[in-house]
RNA sequence: AGGCCUGUAGCUCAGUUGGCUAGAGCGCACCCCUGAUAAGGGUGAGGUCGGCAGUUCGACCCUGCCCAGGCCUACCA
């Protein structure tokens, strides 16, 4: 721009103007601010050169890696980041997620410490699975690969996954250094890479170790058409017509059924009754109880799910109805009489008695056509008296059905937990061709699910148990490629167990009790908040960032199942488990050890194409004290070993990066800090942290920092189906990283965040206030010299200044410590606009533009300056790292060359300013006088504030130790005068006093007058153009 | 349906152990400056603190219910 006058000198000798006007304006030279810095800050343009100026500062480092050096010896910072899937473009989560992690990092790094961070990548699992497969199958390419053998089969399949998984972790770690993200991007880590994939399952060794690891049958979605177990993204919901069937389960006993209905003792006969007897438990106290044999009546629409039938669910909280319903008696749900047995048009209907589900928990009932017990299921024990029995279930409704559910946990997500918790047999006898196995009813063997349905009603009806039947259409799930109906089926699953192991493996010689994981997560949780009595506390607690984190994560683990961690595909880490030719599981610690050897310098491609006695080559069977260690000892045994097929559940892989990647790569365990959404204390957080207690029984963090979700502007959630959703490219084109993550370092991060188009022009333009702060200061340091000027006394503007700079700074660098980015964030935008822009550049304007330039008082301000502009600059560098280079090297007058950056420095010390204590008192007299000020504006002549003088009232006679030119610089009048006597401020139009004003300072300070050259001019600004 | 969380001026947020006329910034309106100028400064108007009920001498702050929204589970025999 443009700082010499534009006006030519030459001798203005008409009468000088009473006012600064147009006629003597460029008359005389001022010091005009001048920078390189521009107004327009550019980012979208200018940001890509400052990465790439980072990128090769001296010695060819990045500044990740020299910043690294530098700290080399400093105290670690241990951060950990958790893996985002390496699936499509970032969004608006990541935004956040990524620009809070950075600021962690920027501010551990310029506080001194050794933050390393090491961005990672999750490439594993269905998500990507699955679009390979469907591009595959759209490509008319899979064909070819179905036909391949097992191995061969998955090896190309996890080619393309692996080309697709690289292709989008460079996509997303460009935008991710597009935000100006520090961290090892050279470097970061992959669950894909060997190293990385071994670690996983050199924890997952540690858990079967520690006897953690156990295999049970698990119902999942099954496919009969691919013989295949299918993942929740591979099902499609279609309509399907079903059989809806209402079955009467006969009680074994039907005195324990009145009993609990409360009927008397007596039979009926002698005398009948016809009124309704009234609601409630007991309703029944003085009915005699029925001949017949009562019956439970359950409902399904799989009715070939009743030969794995093994209980009926009640909600305890129920009421239970005793009714006869043309002839036979039944319990059903109170409030669902009138519903089922007006559906099925019965004639006589009469409730009996009523009472509660809780009242019919454990009464026995006989299953219509299975008489054999079922075995209780892998790795489990069963409680006999529990078969066929009422059990309860909250889940149970009252919307359809009968309000008694028919429970079979081979077949049902539900059901299976229910059997779990009450000990039923998980029984599955239909395999995997969707035929019933020899465990089933002679009359079901080999008949399929779906012949099985008609057959099964056909047999009720037959033997009198079924009430009623009728087909209806219902949302089924479909298998996505054959677009046939799936079942629930019972698998073979691994398990990591949460409190401690089953009994039927606890009882193998040689393990170890198990930890139980459940408990320690508790305790581990617990600490820190109230304590658990009676459990072991682990080494260390875990802080919440919020508090209320703690609840959450404690809700999740008290209520968590074992955590099932195979999965059958092919895109994934292997369990490295064997089969041996009698159908014995092998896998022990020592084993999993010898593959993750091989795995580490193979990668898990190794368990594909490699043989199990290569995969075993360092397993040493004979010093393995694990009782297992016996199927694989003698000649030739691994050779006869069959491998498993499934992969470990990708949450396993990210849950223990902590291994893979802080222990791996020895940057110090436990971390410090995890920092993700709220969603993740379900999961990152939690699959973190059970490996962890259960391999190192410590928590593998110390402190939990959770940040909310975006949402739109009306607080609607943001999805690309809505139409609300907001590109994270659009917002870095429109408006630059630094701009974003000035939005982002202002946002109340713990809850849900507002996300709009229109919050980031708003952030641009708070921005640009801090922005133009920093240039203004830098326009008036162009001709300063670091370290010129004197060590400003207590009451100049000066101390006051840096007296408030020190305050910022300590505040800022408090918040920062507490992950407050919003309040460091505040205070910084609040120091720039309302303590320099609005108070101290205001009122120090004059001296630096007409003050002889290199005048003390003038050096002395530009010292403040320098000093500000620069620690400024530092506190800003963690949320505005562009932003806050580019103006620190403007300050430093560094050259395109010139390799020194803000971001290799640390927070500035204090100032060493002592402001004096009176300063705020002063401050208060000015803000009242600015209030008079406004009053006189509107009520006299005075409209410039340069017209006007003020008297400050002094009544507390402090202000005479500060410097009248001063008060009135900070008013911006042009005289104060200070007044003992005076109640309030009083202002004075200075025209009135016949004062003149100076041609160069516009400033009326009663020492105007005509010079030797003819203009009028104050004394000081006399002095400054050398006619004193 | 369950767990956790949120609902204070148009917008984003503060409101400490319940206690005087509920605060800030942005935006808005009006004014000043025109030597930070696609800048800068000043003043001011905006709120039945989601709704209802309760506890209390007194509630934005405590309790209950309801409404709206978010995350995570469970989504059904």
């Amino acid at each position: 721009m443009s700082t010499s006058p534009t006006t030519p000198p030459s001798a203005n000798t008409g009468e000088t103007p009473a006012a600064g006007d147009a006629g003597g304006k460029h008359k005389y030279p001022v010091n005009l601010p001048r920078t390189a810095f521009p107004m327009k800050a550019n980012l979208v343009q200018n940001e890509p050169a400052s990465l790439k100026r980072w990128s090769g500062l001296a010695a060819g480092r990045g500044l990740y890696e020299s910043l690294l050096a530098a700290r080399a010896d400093a105290a670690a910072f241990v951060f950990h980041d958790g893996p985002p899937y390496a699936n499509g473009n970032i969004h608006m989560g990541h935004l956040m997620n990524k620009c809070l992690k950075d600021f962690v990092v920027r501010t551990k790094m310029m506080a001194g410490r050794k933050c390393a961070f090491v961005p990672g990548w999750d490439c594993h699992g269905l998500p990507i699975e699955h679009k390979v497969m469907t591009d595959l199958i759209e490509g008319g390419k899979y064909d070819k690969i179905a036909a391949l053998p097992d191995d061969q089969r998955k090896m190309a399949v996890r080619r393309e996954c692996r080309r697709y998984a690289e292709k989008f972790v460079k996509l997303q770690g460009e935008q991710m250094q597009r935000l100006l993200t520090l961290g090892d991007y050279a470097r970061p880590y992959l669950t894909m890479d060997p190293a990385y994939e071994g670690a996983v399952l050199e924890v997952l060794a540690d858990l079967v170790e520690q006897g953690l690891v156990y295999r049970a049958l698990k119902p999942v979605h099954w496919s009969i058409a691919n013989e295949t177990a299918l993942a929740e993204a591979e099902l499609e919901y279609e309509d399907r017509e079903d059989l809806s069937v209402y079955v009467d389960f006969e009680a074994a006993d039907a005195d324990a059924v009145y009993d609990a209905f409360g009927l008397a003792t007596q039979l009926e006969g002698e005398n009948d009754e016809d009124e309704e007897p009234p609601a409630g438990a007991g309703s029944g106290e003085h009915r005699p109880r029925p001949a017949q044999r009562p019956s439970f009546m359950i409902w399904t629409t799989t009715p070939w799910t009743l030969p794995a039938n093994v209980g009926i669910a009640v909600n305890p909280k129920h009421e239970y109805a005793l009714v006869r319903v043309d002839g036979n008696v039944t319990v059903i749900a109170a409030a669902l009489v009138g519903k089922v047995t007006g559906a099925a048009k019965a004639e006589d209907v009469r409730v009996l008695a009523t009472t509660t589900g809780a009242r019919l928990l454990g009464l026995r009932y006989r299953h219509p056509f299975v008489n054999n017990p079922p075995a209780c299921g892998l790795g489990r024990v069963c409680d006999p008296a529990k078969l066929w029995s009422v059990v309860a279930a909250d889940y149970v409704t009252l919307e359809d059905g009968t309000g008694i559910v028919h429970t079979a946990p081979g077949h049902g997500a539900e059901d299976f937990a229910t059997g779990l918790r009450e000990h039923l047999p998980i029984y599955c006898p239909v395999q995997s061709d969707g035929t019933y196995d020899a465990t089933a009813p002679e009359w079901l063997r080999g008949v399929s699910v779906w012949d099985a349905n008609r057959k099964v009603t056909e047999w009720l009806r037959n033997s009198g148990h079924l009430f009623y039947d009728h087909t209806f259409t219902h949302s089924y799930p479909h298998d996505w490629r054959s677009k046939t109906p799936t079942i629930f089926r019972c698998t073979e699953q691994w398990f990591i167990s949460v409190d401690g192991l089953p009994e039927a493996a606890r009882g193998r010689a040689g393990a170890p009790e198990g930890r139980n994981l459940r408990r320690m997560a508790l305790a581990a949780v617990d600490a820190g908040a109230g304590s658990t009595p009676g459990t072991a506390v682990p080494p260390e607690g875990v802080k919440f960032v919020p508090e209320w984190g703690r609840n959450r994560l404690r809700g999740m683990l008290e209520s968590r199942p074992d955590w099932c961690i195979s999965r059958q595909r092919a895109w994934g880490l292997p369990i490295p488990a064997f089969t041996t030719p009698d159908g014995a599981t092998f896998m022990t610690a020592a084993s999993v050890r010898a593959v993750a050897k091989v795995v580490r310098e193979k990668g898990s491609d190794a368990w594909f194409t490699l043989p199990p006695e290569e995969l075993l080559k360092y397993y040493d069977a004979a010093g393995d004290n694990d009782p297992l260690a016996r199927l694989v000892q003698g000649a030739g045994a691994a050779g006869r070993l069959r491998k498993g097929n499934d992969i470990l559940d990708v949450w396993f892989e990210s849950g223990t990066s902590w291994n893979a990647v802080l222990r791996e790569r020895n940057l110090g365990y436990p971390a410090d800090l995890y920092l993700e959404g709220s969603d993740q204390h379900r999961g990152w957080f939690q699959s973190s942290l059970l490996p962890a207690l259960g391999a190192t029984g410590r928590p593998p963090f110390r402190a939990l920092l959770t940040h909310g979700f975006m949402v739109d502007k009306n607080g609607r959630k943001m999805s690309k189906s809505l139409g609300n959703d907001i590109k994270v490219e659009d917002l870095l084109r429109d408006h630059g990283a630094d701009v974003c993550r000035w939005w982002v370092s202002s946002l109340a991060y713990e809850h849900d965040v507002k996300v709009d188009m229109e919050f980031f022009a708003l952030a641009g333009e708070s921005y640009r206030k801090v922005r133009n702060t920093l240039r203004f200061m830098l326009s008036n340091l162009d001709d300063y010299e670091p370290g010129a000027g004197a060590t400003p006394g207590a009451t100049t503007l000066e101390a006051w200044a840096l007296g408030e700079f020190d305050a910022l700074s300590a505040r800022v660098q408090a918040a920062y410590d507490d992950y407050d980015y919003r309040a460091a964030h505040l205070a910084l935008y609040d120091f720039c606009s309302r303590t320099l822009s609005a108070t101290y550049l205001a009122a120090v304007k004059d001296r630096l533009y007409c003050d002889r330039p290199d005048s003390a008082r003038r050096r002395q301000t530009q010292a403040a300056l320098w000093t500000m502009t620069d620690g400024l600059c530092r506190l800003l560098a963690p949320l505005l790292p562009h932003t806050a280079d580019e103006a620190w090297r403007a300050l430093h007058k560094a050259a395109p060359g010139d390799d020194r950056s803000v971001h290799l420095l640390t927070f500035a010390p204090p100032t060493g300013a002592r402001p004096d204590e009176h300063w705020k008192r002063a401050m208060d007299a000015i803000a009242a006088a600015g209030k008079a000020l406004e009053d006189a504006k509107a009520q006299s002549g005075i409209q410039n504030p340069l017209d006007a003088g003020v008297h400050l009232p002094d009544t507390s006679g402090v202000l005479t130790r500060f410097d009248a030119t001063d008060l009135a610089d900070l008013l911006g009048v042009s005289k104060v005068w200070i007044d003992s006597a005076a109640e309030s401020a009083r202002v004075e139009d200075l025209r009135a006093r016949g004062w003149e004003a100076c041609a160069r300072s516009w400033k009326r300070d009663g020492t105007v007058k005509r010079r030797a050259d003819g203009g009028m001019l104050s004394d000081r600004d006399a002095a400054a153009v050398g006619l004193a």
